[in-house]
RNA sequence: GUGGCCAUAGUUUAAUGGUAAAACUUCGGGUUGUGGUUCCGACAUUACGGGUUCAAUUCCCGUUGGCCACC
């Protein structure tokens, strides 16, 4: 399911057969909530993105349009003709960034619907089995992410249910698939999500107890939910080694390009955000510092490797970030990044996609969006090519 | 020509005898398992001149400009 073929360092270049694709590691999940990349069609992101798996949640799935329907047309893949591996987000995330208007209890979360506020029992099984009849193939249990600035006490507590569930969540899909075998006869890898705040024992803890239960794959949840910059940098630090080495790894919901490059090189194999794209529609983007990207990105983990021993990033990057909106680029007849190699990239200047984006034209956020994630792929295959 | 109304940020509008509020625009920043164009911040000698008052953007007079009605 997973094999590791070669390291440098801490770095790890494996493959992850994730069913519908076989995965190389080090990789980055684009961000399809509801089932689309904003702004891209799943026909561009398979023809024109180097990207075997995108990501999407069940939260959003399962209001709208719900499993039952998903599942009566054939599954996700078929659905949304996005042929390739589908992770899917359990929803335990939007339990924290929801909080408002939802209760954790042991049976699960309590919530109201933001589209039409009816309420919902979103339950460990309820999240497996919607994940389950949705298609996808890696399943994230279901889990409770504190907010950064939570008490000890608070974090152990939440942990501990968050470790019950996962046994739930195991159990759940072990049923399933007794019960009601896939058509295929396929079997989805299940994660399980480490807990513990900013406390190096509790993430510790937490581990050792999801350990116990046994999962295809580890990821570490709840950073960069509120707390400092360094202390993200500590905790993915601390909690990366201590992931078994057979596993994948994922880092849930980070980051910026620096912090992807930073955790790679402690042994992280997967990630997922949204700052590409939502960054992107709010016009900032990242482009290349050089026609060298690749020794760029190069030289950025050989000073990782320097600083190991240290929390910390290295001063010189290998990007720029550019705002859109900014006075400079209004007569700027650049292209946005004269670096990038995507189809498209040097068709337009600065200066015409700022209009674009000042008079609000969804072209100019469509157009930013695709060039923040042709980054972050490209940048994923320069990782994956470093040999030190 | 006579009478009336009006003049506050780039724009459209608030407010008050105690040195001005908002939306949009403009400018700068934020965004980390996405509640689809978002969040935060910055930008005004209240048309001009004079008067009353401890204090005027507010009350009074005049000037200039605009709008309306009548002749």
């Amino acid at each position: 399911m997973f094999d590791i073929k070669e390291s440098c360092g801490s770095l790890r270049y494996g493959i992850l057969d994730a069913v519908h694709s076989k995965l190389e590691t080090p990789f980055f999940m684009p961000v399809a909530t509801k089932g689309s990349i904003r702004g891209i069609g799943n026909q561009e992101i398979y023809n024109q993105f180097d990207t075997d798996i995108i990501l999407m949640n069940t939260y959003h799935l399962y209001l709208k349009p719900g499993y039952e329907l998903v599942h009566k047309l054939g599954g996700l893949h078929k659905f949304t003709n996005w042929p390739k591996a589908i992770l899917t987000d359990s929803g335990g995330f939007q339990v924290f960034s929801l909080s408002k208007i939802n209760k954790i209890t042991e049976e699960g979360v309590y919530f109201r619907s933001h589209i039409d506020g009816s309420e919902h029992l979103l339950s460990p099984e309820e999240s497996i089995r919607t994940q389950y009849y949705l298609g996808s193939d890696i399943i994230m249990v279901l889990d409770e992410c504190p907010p950064g600035g939570s008490a000890r006490d608070y974090i152990l507590k939440s942990l501990e249910l968050t470790t019950r569930w996962a046994q739930r969540s195991k159990d759940e899909l072990e049923r399933l698939l007794q019960v009601d075998p896939r058509p295929d006869n396929t079997k989805p890898l299940l994660f399980g999500i480490v807990q513990g705040g900013i406390y190096e024992d509790l993430r510790k803890l937490s581990l050792s107890q999801l350990q116990e239960i046994g999962f295809d794959g580890y990821a570490i949840g709840g950073v960069s939910v509120g707390e400092s910059r360094i202390e993200v940098l500590k905790v993915i630090q601390w909690t990366a080694p201590l992931l078994p080495d057979d596993k994948p790894r994922y880092l849930m919901g980070l980051g910026k390009p620096e912090e992807i490059a930073y955790a790679t090189s402690l042994g992280v194999d997967m990630f997922d955000c949204v700052i590409p794209t939502r960054e992107a529609r709010h016009g900032t983007v990242y482009i290349w510092k050089s026609d060298n990207k690749e020794q760029d990105v190069h030289q950025y983990l050989r000073d990782l490797q320097q600083s190991k021993t240290e929390a910390k990033l290295p001063e010189n990057k290998f990007f720029d970030i550019l705002k859109i909106q900014n006075l400079i680029y209004r007569e700027d007849t650049n292209p946005i990044d004269p670096y990038a190699k995507w189809q498209g990239s040097q068709d337009y200047s600065r200066a015409y996609i700022r209009h674009l984006y000042n008079v609000k034209e969804q072209y100019a956020m469509e157009y930013l969006s695709r060039h923040n994630l042709q980054f972050y792929l490209e940048m994923m295959q320069y990782i994956r090519s470093f040999r030190g």
